[in-house]
DNA sequence: GTTTGACTTGGAGGGGACTCCAAGTGTTAT
DNA sequence: ATAACACTTGGAGTCCCCTCCAAGTCAAAC
């Protein structure tokens, strides 16, 4: 698969897939007459790399987990060991976005609320934070 | 509130918080003999701006959209819109991190089984995805 | 055989959000 | 009165991740 396609699928630009290979993520692009070539297995690469990208791990860490692939068997703990990390900081995030969806929510509610109610009609944000998790159930905490 | 305790509070530190006002987040912090005092409102914004922030919306449109406050009734269209508007991304990026979570359990389960029972009895990636399926009963699509 | 796409090195630019420095001034607490 | 904290302007630097350009070469498809 050519780099034009590959970019396609991966949502990547050609010129991000050269700097990720430059960058030392992909070093071993097959290749035909000079040009890369990219194969299934390197479109996987590919969208873990975006995974881990996106789950805020640097480049810098996301090569070095991608240099211990080639080792094979004796780096299986450390790959584990970096994957254990990413999955608990995962987890952290999920959390606190979650609390964020909440805090968003309620300022949703909140200006619903205004917009039917008039803003003067609302009296101070304790109040709201109370009558929004009596209307809710949701447990805003701010 | 000084700004050294503002900055313990929420996270930030003092220069980040000068910073934020030289670009129009807090235009109007309370001053008593030219020194920065934050109020429990100011302390409430800059929470908001951290969920804003960390919720993926930039710092000019969080400046936006804090201008937007004192205007008032007027504005509570504007600002229903944008808080709806994250909201919408917000639920994405949900569904986009436990998709990652999911892709990251795989890899920890993977590499746990490869450890157990040696790399080469692992077969194929397929094979290891329909495995993992069975095992877990998770969903895992790549 | 021309167009299309891909390649190279090398370097510059850019956006976002800080972060730190100088170098001096002022205020508050003990 | 001295230390601790805070203030100012202005500018430079940093980190991360690209993104674009020049300027030329090469290979494959139609």
């Amino acid at each position: 698969m050519p780099i034009a396609e590959a970019a396609a699928q991966t949502g990547y630009s050609a010129e991000t897939l050269r700097f990720y290979e430059r960058e030392g993520l992909l070093p071993n692009i097959r290749r035909e007459g000079g040009k890369r070539r990219y194969s299934p297995a390197d479109l996987r690469t590919l969208r873990l790399v975006d995974c881990l990208k996106k789950t805020g791990m640097p480049l810098r860490e996301i090569r070095r987990y991608l240099a211990l692939i080639p080792q094979g068997e004796r780096s299986l703990p450390q790959r584990l060991e970096m994957m254990r990390r990413q999955q608990e900081s995962v987890g952290k995030q999920l959390d606190e976005l979650q609390a964020f969806a909440e805090h968003i929510a309620f300022k949703v509610w909140l200006y619903e609320t205004a917009l039917k109610e008039g803003l003067n009609q609302m009296g101070d944000i304790d109040a709201c934070l109370e009558r929004y998790r009596r209307e809710t159930g949701h447990t805003a905490r701010f």
